[in-house]
DNA sequence: TATCGTTGCCAACAAGCGTTGACCAACATG
DNA sequence: CATGTTGGTCAACGCTTGTTGGCAACGATA
């Protein structure tokens, strides 16, 4: 126990955050990297610097470890200040960025294919991110999550081709005409009328 | 050495058929259903009700038996008898047999994200498969590897959210419905004028 | 019947895994 | 200064993994 309050969990710097930081940062590295099997906690403290058994100490075993290593943050701007014609290449812009800027969308993917934790967070993030950020200018409220898992499908399968099993056509793709391709897709199924 | 001429591989039954299918039977099963590395040896033979030492003398090893379990056919239609404007409907309809007929599909893409000859042999089957099936009716032939890569992504996509994260709004989604979604994204994408 | 490749089981190996507990140094508090 | 808490290292545990080699039974051939 490190609280000094019962009601208020009061987060004092504690001497070790470095070490905790490190951690994480190498765990988030292994596991998009090599998916949760193969990111071994010996692996993840080698990188880190430190011994193994520190992984336990602070985050009790591996599953507690990915918990507190996959915490994602999509950064989805808000859609309503988006010009209405213009939703579906904001979007695939914004998550091209996304795949691109870090690991942390082919990492999500890479575990959440063979492990049910992962499973879980990943739909975690649809339901509190990709969800509500829809919701802002669905047409029809009822037909939200049809609207968004068809957005979703599109968006990470393009992503796993491209950024996961690099298939040569996909990877090859200029963004621009990725761009070009995948925004009436995506406009289409977030303003279209039900076909 | 079974072969007894040298040029050409006859093969001859052997009394170990039953065996060999059986390991292979139950590799697949278990590549599918766990992914590469969860997919134990001792399992596979577990399941196959023999010993595990027999894996190895008929495949070599791991690598081996994944390789000859992972062969895979999509069984694609001849799209130049399939009426133009149908092919999306035909080509969404027949991959959501083929995702749902069995597990072929969903362990292929489970192996291929954490595991690189899974990666590759997917990979394969894209050149070998459906970049044929596709050339027999896409308009302009420099085209058909930006269009092959879009209806994978697509493709996939869906199949991911819905057959593998089981996305509840993915998986819930009617059949007709997704027909009627992505067969005109998977026509745009075959026939539609480069935008 | 004697021979020899094939088929199968068994026990074991070395390596790697997640995890644990003992132990020491540094620090903060009385 | 003495004391308890925290941060960190080390060695080891029990278990599972892929993989190996020995050995017994079978089946065809001679």
């Amino acid at each position: 126990m490190v609280d000094t309050a019962p009601s208020e969990p009061q987060e004092r710097p504690r001497r070790s955050d470095a070490t905790r930081a490190a951690i994480l940062d190498a765990a988030r590295d292994r596991f998009a990297a090599d998916g949760y099997e193969r990111a071994t906690i010996r692996a993840i403290a080698k990188d880190a610097d430190i011994d193994p058994s520190m992984v336990m100490r602070y985050y009790g075993n591996k599953a507690g470890l990915f918990a507190a290593a996959s915490e994602i943050d999509l950064r989805l701007p808000d859609l309503a200040a988006v010009p209405r014609d213009r939703l579906g290449e904001q979007l695939i812009r914004h998550f091209l960025d996304r795949w691109e800027g870090d690991e942390t969308l082919t990492g999500m993917v890479r575990v959440a294919v063979t492990n049910e934790a992962g499973a879980e967070r990943l739909r975690d993030v649809f339901t509190e991110q990709i969800r509500p950020a829809l919701a802002a200018i669905c047409p029809a409220p009822e037909e939200l999550d049809s609207r968004a898992a068809l957005i979703g499908s599109q968006l990470v399968g393009m992503g796993l081709l491209r950024y996961i099993l690099i298939l040569p056509p996909a990877a090859a793709l200029p963004r621009e005409e990725v761009v070009a391709w995948l925004a009436p897709t995506l406009q289409r199924y977030l303003t279209a009328e039900h076909p």
